[in-house]
RNA sequence: GCGGAUGUGGCGUAAUUGGUAGCCGCACCAGACUUAGGAUCUGGCGCUUCACGGCGUGGGGGUUCGAGUCCCUUCAUCCGCACCA
């Protein structure tokens, strides 16, 4: 029988389906191997040839490790809350569950079309009330928690109730908001409920803030700052701005450090923890105080200081003025009378700016003088105190001290107003110029740090400005709290209620709070999210719900711990499970979520691991990050008259600078190796039908360029019309072969057909020419050992570095040997069986029960690795050593044992010579001739 | 501007990690079997030259017996972040 892949899959599939082939068990005495892909986001799309090539890797891990001896946990599951749903029904009414299963269905079909060994008895739905259930869970949990930096993690809330009670606030160094004040036990219990509660929420890992947000009238809703772009909303379009707003957010500054200290001990590509680093954004310096002197409003300001921090203390002494971020909170009463009106311009003339424009435009130097003076801490000279919008009022205290000579912006600053420029290096230069931010040098104009170095300088300055009350050594971190709730339906409903106007968690016993229904899922007409439509939500009518609902990022923030007992419904993972499978070892996904997704994912384990839910500190042992598959599309050139109008002619690509042409995407699928099919071209829509074509050597060559992968550019190549034509064995292949892994690269479906040519070949191993099933029992030859003796290595070598492009190459090369031999012999294509199936099961499946193996067996076999019983030596180092030195080492690997390669370079005339005059290139050319005549 | 990559035949790529550059596949060319097959098999295929040879891993320099690989410099392309004090 020739190669019938499409029975062989579909009958595999089915197996593996009925039998729970790939279930897996919560206790086993194997080892445990967790492989775990980015769930996806089941869009209406559909997956594109893109999507799965993280999947087929892991895939091939994960078959390789069961092959190994583990017990492998590979699941899969569903991102499935999200706002393309909820668009669809805005537009046309359907409820986002029903949009979602369906989307969910094909999704499941089309995974399933390509063998993957997931365990579904796993599946997850992050939209399944059974598992936002366990979401809410958590996030009542961080609510009932806070940070206590002594012991350097969260603890029950309960903990810091007791410590208020018995000694106040004090001596209590904890994360929370800045504006906490300190109290004695007696204060805290002399407030009332309400006033201890909002205390409380001070401190809670999860709190309620006014934050300035990104608000999307358009979408009525909140964006995360990584869902801005440019001013505009990721999804859609629409313009954002700025806007306050009471909004849940989680305290991930509390995890900062140990964010970033994780990093140095977990196996991810540097880029990526380059990147965390980068967002987490630690920088050492100092916070200074700028006393006031009042020059405003004399009481107001009395006693009050202006707090800066700044990386580069040493040159305090060049600080000339502030400068304050317009939104900063003092700016109102340090304006004089007489700067009130340009000051309040200045202010309006920032918040009329929008995001874009203020991008747009780092060029424009503005600002205005708020007419007061601060005190320098040190040198006690008065300084003007400015405001601009160069600096930003979320990031460090919101206030910068300007020192034009050493920096670019200040310097800027200064040249444009008039401001001094104080040099205070002898290493600067040309500050006419430019400021010049060298730390080489000796300070001067510096009072007591003129004559140091920068080494010295800092730590003297710190420690008088500590001494004067004026300063401290501070950290400071980029990374803000993260902002939890949307204005949106689609999506987890916070387990919170209001009572006089502070929150309260609802019951656990009312878990989940389920998403209600409503009649529109728009804003309500007085502004409230979607929710607030809600009529026949539970308790409605007593309680008043929270009506935000939760980001998309937090049902993915623990979803791997659910796969570990998906069916729980008392825990959201028991604790034998977590104790069993305890971490990821290997996740795969794209390097897009390395500041959102896997930054949060970090954060939520640490803090369940701190809540004694959870054993280990870091979610993912090993990271890979698969490239992302680009689109390739197709052109054709259609004649243009000179007005411009298109005729029905269309010229190949190559002669097409002849003529007057418009180039016009064409269907990637009825072009293959740039050659349009003709005919169905003119099918391709009805105006092409009396089509004409300008070829060139008979044939209408098309023009190609690498685009996102997209249905407008007719580039998409969808997985399910390849399984069709060559299977799902050589489209996992195929996508393998493309390319290393973790490199994008455009798709292109030329060159399957190679793929699909070895499936064939290794399948006529087995069978005779009339493709009957044909093994022999014969003892195989040498050649044909060592045929399979480099496969096993090299596919082994290859899968341990996820190098599975040379792994295919490598198992063609060895079909072609085999191939060459004539070799049918069982002790051979057994092995090879075995080795295959990760990369193609299907075939392997089939193969092994033609072999005589009962079905479905293969995946409990072990890998076969070099055995000595069969191969007496395959594997040494051979030193090529000249005047003692060794200068080469050879790393040969054939069918030959030691002694018989020295006798072979021993006793070759050419290498004595060589030796002999040191001729070390000619020895090496030599013995390389050798190694290739041998091989 | 800052950060991260990547540059090898017509194309996707490989190179035992410093050891004869171009494995494997696609495309192409020639042939065999045969003759409607989108089948199979054999041979060729970096550039240049009739050939001997010469030149070749974006460009230029360096280290080394030896560099695609290491160092310096430069150019090009892609991605991420962006007034971070």
């Amino acid at each position: 029988m020739d190669y019938q892949f499409r029975d062989i899959e579909k009958k595999w599939q089915k197996f593996w389906a009925d039998n729970q082939t790939f279930k897996v068990d919560n206790n086993s005495a194997k080892p445990k191997y967790y492989v775990l892909d980015m769930f996806p986001y089941p869009s209406g799309a559909g997956l594109h040839v893109g999507h799965p090539l993280g999947y087929i890797a892991s895939d091939i891990f994960s078959r390789y490790k069961r092959l190994k001896g583990f017990n492998v946990l590979h699941p899969m599951g569903y991102d499935s809350f999200g706002l393309p749903a909820e668009q669809y029904a805005i537009q046309t009414g359907q409820h986002p569950a029903i949009t979602t299963e369906t989307n969910i269905n094909r999704y499941r079909e089309q995974l399933d079309n390509l063998g993957f060994s997931f365990d579904w008895s796993r599946e997850v739905r992050t939209s399944d009330p059974g598992y936002y259930k366990w979401t809410q869970w958590i996030f009542m949990l961080l609510f009932n928690s806070w940070y206590d930096q002594d012991t350097d993690k969260a603890e029950n809330i309960e903990s810091l109730i007791a410590r208020f009670e018995s000694s106040g606030s004090y001596r209590i160094k904890a994360v929370c908001d800045d504006d906490v004040r300190v109290f004695s036990a007696d204060e805290w219990k002399s407030k009332n409920d309400g006033q201890k509660q909002a205390e409380l929420l001070k401190y809670r890992l999860t709190y309620l803030r006014e934050s300035t947000v990104n608000w999307c009238p358009a979408l009525g809703t909140v964006l995360a700052n990584d869902e801005v772009k440019d001013g505009f909303s990721e999804r859609g379009g629409y313009p954002v701005e700025q806007k306050k707003m009471m909004q849940w957010s989680m305290r991930i500054t509390a995890y900062a450090d140990r964010l970033l200290q994780g990093l140095d001990r977990i196996d991810w590509p540097e880029p990526l923890k380059e990147m965390q680093r980068n967002w987490i954004g630690k920088s050492v310096g100092a916070l200074v105080k700028f006393s006031l002197t009042g020059r405003g409003s004399e009481e107001a300001l009395s006693g009050q200081a202006i707090e800066v921090f700044t990386t580069r203390v040493d040159t305090i002494f060049g600080a000339t003025f502030l400068v304050l971020a317009p939104e900063h909170e003092l700016v109102a009463a340090l304006t004089t009378a007489d700067r009130k009106e340009e000051i309040s311009n200045y202010i309006d003339q920032t918040n009329k700016k929008s995001e874009l424009d203020r991008m747009a435009d780092t060029k424009t130097v503005s600002g205005a003088f708020t007419g007061s003076y601060a005190v320098h801490p040190v040198s006690g000279e008065k300084i003007p105190v400015w405001i601009a919008d160069y600096v930003l009022a979320g990031y460090g205290t919101g206030a910068v001290m300007a020192v034009p000579s050493g920096d670019q912006r200040d310097w800027l600053f200064a040249t444009k107003f008039g401001l001094p420029i104080v040099a205070i290096s002898d290493a600067q230069a040309n500050l006419d110029l430019q400021a010049d931010p060298t730390k080489e040098g000796k300070y001067i104009n510096s009072e007591l740090i003129s004559g140091l170095d920068y080494k010295s300088a800092t730590s003297v300055l710190i420690e008088k400005l500590e001494e004067l009350g004026a300063g401290k050594a501070k950290v400071n971190y980029r990374l803000r709290d993260a902002i939890f709730g949307r204005q949106r339906y689609w999506g987890e409903p916070v387990p919170v209620y209001f009572k006089d106007g502070l929150p309260h968690l609802i019951e656990l016993e009312e878990l989940p709070l389920l998403l209600p229904d409503v009649d529109k899922y728009l804003p309500t007409e007085s502004g409230e999210p979607p929710l607030g439509r809600a009529e026949n939500w539970k308790y409605r009518a007593d309680l008043e719900y929270e009506l935000s609902t939760m980001p998309g990022w937090a049902g993915s923030s623990w979803y791997w711990f659910r796969y570990m007992d998906a069916n729980n419904d008392a825990e959201f993972a028991s604790k034998e499970a977590i104790a069993y499978w305890k971490d990821v070892d290997l996740y795969i996904g794209g390097s897009e979520h390395a500041t959102g997704h896997l930054l949060y994912s970090r954060f939520w384990n640490k803090f369940l691991k701190d809540m004694g839910y959870v054993t280990a500190e870091e979610p993912f042992k090993k990271l890979i990050n698969q490239g992302m598959i680009q689109g390739r599309s197709n052109f054709v050139y259609r004649l243009i008259d000179d007005e411009g109008k298109g005729a029905n002619t269309f010229v190949s690509a190559g002669l097409k600078s002849q003529y007057k042409t418009s180039a016009m995407h064409v269907d990637v699928n009825i072009v293959e190796n740039e050659i349009l099919d003709l005919q169905k071209f003119k099918s391709f829509r009805p105006e092409f039908e009396n089509a004409e074509f300008i070829l060139e050597n008979g044939k209408y060559i098309c023009g190609v360029e690498i685009e996102k992968m997209s249905k407008s550019k007719y580039n998409v190549v969808s997985p399910d019309d390849l399984t069709e034509r060559y299977g799902a064995d050589t489209l996992r292949m195929y996508e393998m072969f493309l390319g290393p892994l973790e490199q994008s690269k455009p798709w292109n479906t030329n060159g399957i057909e190679g793929v699909f040519k070895f499936l064939r070949k290794f399948w006529k191993l087995f069978h005779n020419d009339e493709f009957s099933f044909n093994v022999s029992e014969e003892e195989p030859s040498k050649a044909e050992y060592k045929a399979l003796h480099k496969i096993i290595r090299k596919v082994e070598e290859d899968i341990e570095r996820f190098s599975f492009n040379t792994s295919v190459s490598s198992f063609m090369i060895c079909v072609n040997e085999l191939t060459d031999l004539k070799c049918n012999k069982r002790k051979i294509l057994q092995y090879l069986v075995i080795v295959l199936e990760p990369f193609a099961p299907h075939i392997a499946e089939e193969l092994w029960t033609l072999l005589g193996n009962p079905a479905g067996t293969i995946s409990e076999t072990s890998y076969p690795v070099f055995n000595p019983d069969y191969l007496v030596e395959n594997e040494f180092s051979y030193p090529i050593s000249v005047n003692g030195k060794t200068r080469l080492n050879l790393n040969i690997s054939l069918g030959l044992t030691q002694p018989e390669v020295e006798q072979l370079v021993i006793s070759n005339e050419d290498v004595q010579r060589y030796l002999e005059g040191k001729d070390i290139k000619k020895i090496i050319f030599v013995i390389g001739k050798i190694i290739n005549i041998v091989v």
